[in-house]
RNA sequence: GGUUCCGUAGCUCAGUUGGAUAGAGCAACAGAUUUCUAAUCUGUGGGUCACAGGUUCGAAUCCUGUCGGGAUCACCA
């Protein structure tokens, strides 16, 4: 049992045996730095209804705990707070059941599907950092999940129709000249991304001169030529004119391959695939069923909307005036879908911010319109990336783009790694394996550390770090580590946690946080937060490398103490490698 | 303007759901390597927790107001 629920215990306990209170509710915390103990026992909530001092209460509560719970060794009281000290024995026994326990770190099984949808990209253009956010949360918390004991369902949204496309797709059929991947050396999604920024560019210019013709800027952006055109293509397109959908594939090909490589670099996967191209007709099935029951209506225009202005919205457009559908058409036909294929019982939708409002207006139809999935639909809101010029905007091309930046991370591992001289007994392949796990972590860390709910700077001038609060220190511990147990093995060592005596005041810290794994995975799991995973990762790595510059294993004279540390060792480098694995972030064993 | 999120060290971020003298990393400075990997460790300096009230034993945290910033309020997605 931990020493955390035996301490709640007997302070209730010794409330009830010297107090008569009862309390089944004793919150414990860790003990401040300042002071002497590890755990903390704040007596102030009591001290007016006993109408007892709080060193009083403290003292009672506290010689009662040495004399009978085992585990605690010695108090101090502090103004109202509690200082329990915990003895080396109980440390040992309780690092002793996680060193035992075969399934640490994986929650039991909960027997419940979730699905969390993720990525969702675009097929006009290439990812940028804030799909990398996107992509590394949202597999982050797949894992996370996971570990928590559902099954998981990772979904992949693509959006590959709606004007947008259109857009891309026009510009290549303009200005194109026949370009392919092949022909420019670019990358596919690259390829079409470039047109998309084409069709801005000109369409801009397009409005400039009708504004100067004196029309107004709403007008004017109407009116272009180039919109219209794209309109009209949106329509050929779901009309199913064989021109426009056999350039739409050929683009979409291109997109495809482009992302792969992509999704390959991020280390990302889905279990499903789903295409809005495949969803938005489904989509306006609802919309239509929708209609006849009375839960949409039509206006003269033969639009169609949602009135939500009981919930405190406003209306909503759900079908244009030409039949076509708009974005939360096809998400509509798409919740259909997933739920079809899965039942799941909770989808988590990991999605920018800046559509707050899209999936209040989302879920709000979902549960009007009576579908079973609508309790258990949750929008997992994260902030955008921000440059320190401001937003990025794929259309004026000031973005960070994915590919680029991962490239740059390689380059730069690499770079620090040979100037350290580290790539000693390294193979070609071995070393860059290396170069890309420390890029990735470093990557992948800094975008996860931060809460997933705030809005965060990435600053260009400044590359992401490798030492410090970063995925590299992480990976490092675990590297020296392992370069701990390779050793161990050499001397025969295996590991006991026997007849241990005195430990390390680092080493109790170590436990103490070891311990305190399995609610840092819940907490994460309610919360959808990789954060906490991160934050946590990084205060073991903190104590576990304290504890490595205090001690030397292999000169300790004591035995059991060299098995012990070995053990211990190796529960931390585990302990590493699991939390690291919820981030979607290898370690390596050598670097 | 409505809705909503946010404001903590020079910079980037934590702050365990109301607890002690508000913590890390980066940057700056000073130290530690005959030792299991120095991508590490130890220390110094750096704060009116945007501001003003309120709630109570106790507030960065909860409430109200003010100021400042982001997002959104599209027949874009």
């Amino acid at each position: 049992m931990n020493i955390e629920k035996i301490i709640q215990n007997h302070i209730a306990a010794a409330l009830k045996a010297e107090f008569n209170v009862e309390e089944n509710n004793i919150s414990l915390q860790p003990t401040k730095k300042d002071f002497e103990g590890s755990y903390t026992f704040v007596v102030f909530p009591y001290v007016k209804a006993l109408r007892k001092s709080p060193v009083e209460l403290g003292n009672a509560i506290g010689n009662y705990l040495v004399a009978n719970s085992g585990v605690v060794s010695a108090f101090n009281v502090v103004q109202g707070f509690l200082n329990l000290s915990i003895a080396d024995s109980a440390w040992v026994d309780l690092f002793t059941g996680i060193f035992k326990d075969k399934t640490f770190g994986q929650l039991p099984d909960k027997n419940e599907v979730v699905m969390v949808e993720y990525s969702s990209p675009n097929t006009n253009k290439p990812l940028h950092l804030g799909h990398l956010r996107n992509n590394f949360l949202g597999f982050s918390v797949a894992q996370i999940l996971s570990a928590n004991g559902y099954k998981v369902i990772k979904t992949n949204l693509v959006n590959d129709r709606g004007i947008h496309i259109c857009k891309s797709m026009l510009a290549y059929q303009k200005f194109g000249n026949g370009e392919t991947p092949e022909s420019s050396g670019l990358k596919g999604d690259h390829l079409v991304g470039k047109y998309y920024v084409e069709f801005d560019k000109r369409y801009k210019v397009e409005i400039k001169a009708l504004e100067e013709q004196g029309l107004s800027e709403d007008d004017a952006k109407k009116q272009a030529p180039l919109l219209i055109e794209a309109q009209e293509m949106l329509l050929k397109w779901e009309n199913n004119d064989s021109e426009t959908i056999a350039l739409w594939e050929k683009m979409n090909e291109w997109v495809f391959a482009g992302f792969k490589l992509t999704y390959e670099k991020m280390g990302v996967s889905f279990d499903k695939t789903y295409r809005e191209s495949n969803t938005y007709l489904l989509g306006k099935k609802i919309v239509e069923e929708g209609l006849k029951s009375g839960v949409f209506f039509q206006k003269e225009d033969n639009s169609v909307w949602i009135d939500l202005t009981d919930e405190g919205l406003d209306q909503k457009l759900v079908l244009r005036k030409d039949g076509t559908s708009v974005y939360i058409t096809q998400d509509l036909g798409t919740a259909e879908l997933k739920y079809n294929d899965f039942k799941m019982s909770k989808s988590i939708y990991v999605v920018g911010n800046e559509q707050d409002y899209h999936f209040e207006v989302l879920f709000k139809i979902i549960k009007k319109i009576g579908r079973p999935y609508g309790d258990g639909t949750f929008h997992l809101s994260y902030g955008m990336v921000d440059l320190p010029s401001g937003k990025m905007k794929s259309r004026e091309g000031t973005v960070v783009d994915a590919d680029d930046l991962m490239q740059e991370m390689i380059d730069t591992a690499r770079e620090r790694t040979i100037e350290l001289g580290k790539t000693e007994g390294f193979s070609q392949v071995e070393a860059d394996e290396l170069y890309d796990t420390l890029a990735m972590g470093a990557l992948k860390y800094f975008l996860l550390k931060v809460d997933p709910k705030k809005r965060m700077l990435f600053n260009p001038e400044e590359s992401i770090d490798f030492q410090g609060h970063t995925g590299p220190f992480i990976q490092y511990t675990h590297a020296r580590i392992c370069s701990i147990l390779r050793k161990a093995h050499e001397q025969g060592m295996i590991g006991k946690t026997t007849d241990y005596p005195v430990l390390q005041e680092s080493e109790q810290e170590v436990i103490y946080l070891l311990s305190q794994y399995p609610q840092i995975l819940a907490d994460a799991g309610r919360d959808l937060s990789p954060a906490l995973i991160s934050q946590y990762v990084y205060d073991l790595v903190k104590a576990y490398n304290r504890f490595y510059n205090e001690v030397n294993i292999f000169n300790e004279p004591d035995k059991n103490a060299q098995q012990f540390r070995v053990a211990f060792s190796g529960v931390v480098g585990e302990t590493i490698q699991k939390a690291m694995s919820l981030l979607g972030i290898k370690v390596p064993s050598r670097m």
